[in-house]
RNA sequence: CGGGGCGUGGCGCAGCCUGGUAGCGCGCGUGUUUUGGGUACACGAGGCCGCCGGUUCGAGUCCGGCCGCCCCGACCA
C-alpha cells in the first residue's frame, strides 16, 4: 500500500480515552477507530493484523483436526431457553426484539447453537468424535469496557466445540486444542502458560485459561521455567497420537503455574528456585469441558454400538483474537510504538523514500516497492525524513527499509529491524532477501 | 451497578468561579524555507461550545433534565 492513499490515520497526540499502552498505539498508529463504548472499527492496517491473528488461529484449528464452519452472530431466544441460559446470563448478554416481537440475542458463545446444529444432523456414534469451529464476532455488553480492544464488548473470537462418545474420548479433544493453543500462541510470538481455572457459569470440571506474559498484564502470574523449554512443534507431538497428547497434558499440567489468586506459596517453595519464573500476564483463551451439559438439556443423543442413545460429551475453546491485538501489542512495545511480531504485522516492511521528489530516491523507492508491494507499506508521503522514521517506528514494521540520497546514488538502502534497532546498508537484492517479498 | 470525572474546530486543551460577539498548541491548505529522527516563517480554512428546556436585554459561562465518553471498584474471552 501507498501511504498517501491509505486509510492509516496516524496520531501525534494520544487522544485523552485511553489510558493503557495497547489502547494508545492502537489509536495512534492508526488501527482502530471507536464507534461507541467497547465498540470499534478496525481500519485497514487493524484489520491485516486481525486476519493475520485469525490466520494462524485457523491453521493450527484445521491441523488439529477442527472443520471450519460460521454460526450467525444474532440467535433465537429460544435455543437459550433450551439450556436455562436465557435467564442465567443476565445483563451482559445483548437482547434484541424483531418486527413480530421475537425474542432475539446477540451471541455471547454458541454452546446452544453448535448443539443444536448437531443433534439435527448427527445420529450415530460412527459420525463421533467431531470438533466445530467459528471464527465471530460476539457481544457482551460489559458493564465497564476498557483497555480499547482487550475488553471490547464487541469482539472476534474463535470458538470450538467438540463432541466425543464418552469422556475418555473428550479428554482426548481437549488435550488436542491445548495443543493446538500451545502452537498458535508460539506462532503468535509470544509465550503462553496454561493455569487450571474456575468453570465459571458454563460448568464442568475441567477447564485451563491461557496466559500470555506481557509486562503491563492485568495479573501477576507465577510459573515454571518448564514452560518455556517445551518444543511443541509437530516434530516433537503427534496432535492425531493419544499417547503424544498424553505426555504433552502431562508435561502441561506437571509444573506450577498459577495467577496471584490462587497462588500457593507453599507449592511455589517446591518449585527449584532457578526454574521460578513471575511475570504480569493476560488472558486470551480459555478451555473446558462441559460434560453432557448441554447434549442433556437440549436432547441431543446419538446411537451407540449397543443401540442404546447416548448423550455426547461435550467442551468449548475460545481465543479472543480481537483481544490477542492488544495484547500482542502489551507484550511487544517500546516508547517509540509498536513492535509487531513478524507472523501476524500488518506490513512486513515500511519503505521510507526520505526524499519524495528527488529523481534518483523516487525511482529507488519505487523500484523498491514494486518488489515488495504484497508485504510492504511505502511511505510515499511528502513529510520530513523524521516524521516518516517516527510513523514507521509508531507502526512497528519488523523491517523498515530506508531509502535517502546519501545511498541511493550508489543504488543502496538501509535495512532497520525494529524490534532491536539494528541498521545495516545494503544493496537492494540483499535488503529484499532479507525483507522476504511474500505473505509469510 | 456503587464512587469519581469529562463533553469547546480533526487531536490535545484554556475560557465557565465573577454572563457581554470563542482562544491556544498540534494537525490541515497555500507559498517560501528546510532536507537522514515530528524544520522555520507568512497567510488561510475550519467551531448550532454534546442535546433539550429554563433564568436573563444577553448563556460556552448560571439552573434543571437527558445523552455520550473516561477513570477506580465488583465482574468477564
Amino acid at each position: 500500500m501507498r501511504l498517501s492513499r491509505s486509510l492509516v490515520p496516524t496520531l501525534k497526540e494520544v487522544p485523552a480515552e485511553a489510558q493503557i499502552a495497547s489502547h494508545r498505539l492502537m489509536l495512534r498508529a492508526g488501527l482502530v477507530r471507536q464507534t461507541a463504548a467497547g465498540i470499534y472499527a478496525w481500519l485497514p492496517a487493524g484489520l491485516r493484523v486481525l486476519n493475520n491473528i485469525a490466520d494462524i488461529v485457523r491453521e493450527e484449528q484445521d491441523a488439529a483436526g477442527a472443520q471450519e464452519l460460521l454460526m450467525p452472530t444474532i440467535q433465537a431466544a429460544d435455543l437459550w431457553r433450551e439450556s436455562g441460559r436465557y435467564e442465567d446470563y443476565g445483563q451482559e448478554m445483548l437482547r434484541i426484539t424483531d418486527r413480530h416481537k421475537r425474542d432475539l440475542l446477540y451471541g455471547p458463545t454458541n454452546e446452544e447453537m453448535i448443539t443444536d446444529i448437531f443433534r439435527s444432523s448427527v445420529r450415530s456414534y460412527k459420525e463421533l468424535p467431531q470438533i466445530a469451529y467459528h471464527i465471530q464476532w460476539k457481544f457482551r455488553d460489559e458493564v465497564r469496557p476498557r483497555f480499547g480492544v482487550m475488553r471490547g464488548r464487541e469482539f472476534l473470537m474463535k470458538d470450538g466445540y467438540s463432541f466425543d462418545l464418552d469422556y475418555p474420548g473428550a479428554v482426548i479433544s481437549y488435550r488436542k486444542m491445548m495443543l493446538a493453543y500451545m502452537r498458535t500462541f508460539q506462532r503468535l510470538g509470544v509465550k503462553a502458560i496454561p493455569m487450571v481455572a474456575d468453570t465459571g457459569p458454563i460448568g464442568g470440571d475441567l477447564s485451563h485459561e491461557f496466559i500470555i506474559l506481557a509486562p503491563t498484564g492485568e495479573s501477576q502470574v507465577f510459573y515454571d521455567a518448564a514452560f518455556e523449554e517445551v518444543d511443541y512443534s509437530a516434530g516433537n507431538f503427534d496432535i492425531t497420537a493419544p499417547d503424544d497428547l498424553a505426555r504433552f497434558y502431562d508435561t502441561m499440567t506437571g509444573s506450577y503455574a498459577a495467577t496471584d489468586e490462587k497462588h500457593d506459596t507453599a507449592a511455589w517453595e517446591q518449585v527449584e528456585a532457578s526454574r521460578r519464573r513471575e511475570g504480569r500476564g493476560i488472558e486470551v483463551g480459555h478451555i473446558f469441558y462441559f460434560g453432557t451439559k448441554y447434549s442433556q438439556a437440549m436432547n441431543f443423543s446419538v446411537t451407540g454400538a449397543d443401540g442404546k442413545p447416548v448423550n455426547p460429551h461435550g467442551g468449548s475453546y475460545g481465543v479472543g483474537v480481537s483481544r490477542l491485538v492488544g495484547a500482542l501489542i502489551e507484550a511487544s512495545h517500546d516508547e517509540a510504538g509498536i513492535i509487531w511480531p513478524d507472523s501476524v504485522a500488518p506490513f512486513q516492511a515500511g519503505v521510507l523514500n526520505l526524499k519524495q521528489g528527488d529523481a534518483v530516491t523516487d525511482a529507488l523507492s519505487e523500484d523498491v516497492y514494486g518488489k515488495l508491494s504484497a508485504v510492504a507499506l511505502y511511505d510515499d508521503r511528502s513529510e520530513r525524513a523524521g516524521v516518516k522514521f517516527n510513523d514507521a517506528d509508531l507502526m512497528g514494521h519488523p523491517w523498515q527499509v530506508i531509502i535517502g540520497p546519501r545511498g541511493a546514488a550508489a543504488g543502496r538502502v538501509e535495512l532497520k529491524r525494529r524490534a532491536t534497532g539494528e541498521r545495516e546498508e545494503l544493496s537492494v537484492e540483499d535488503a529484499l532477501a532479507k525483507v522476504g517479498t511474500k505473505r509469510l
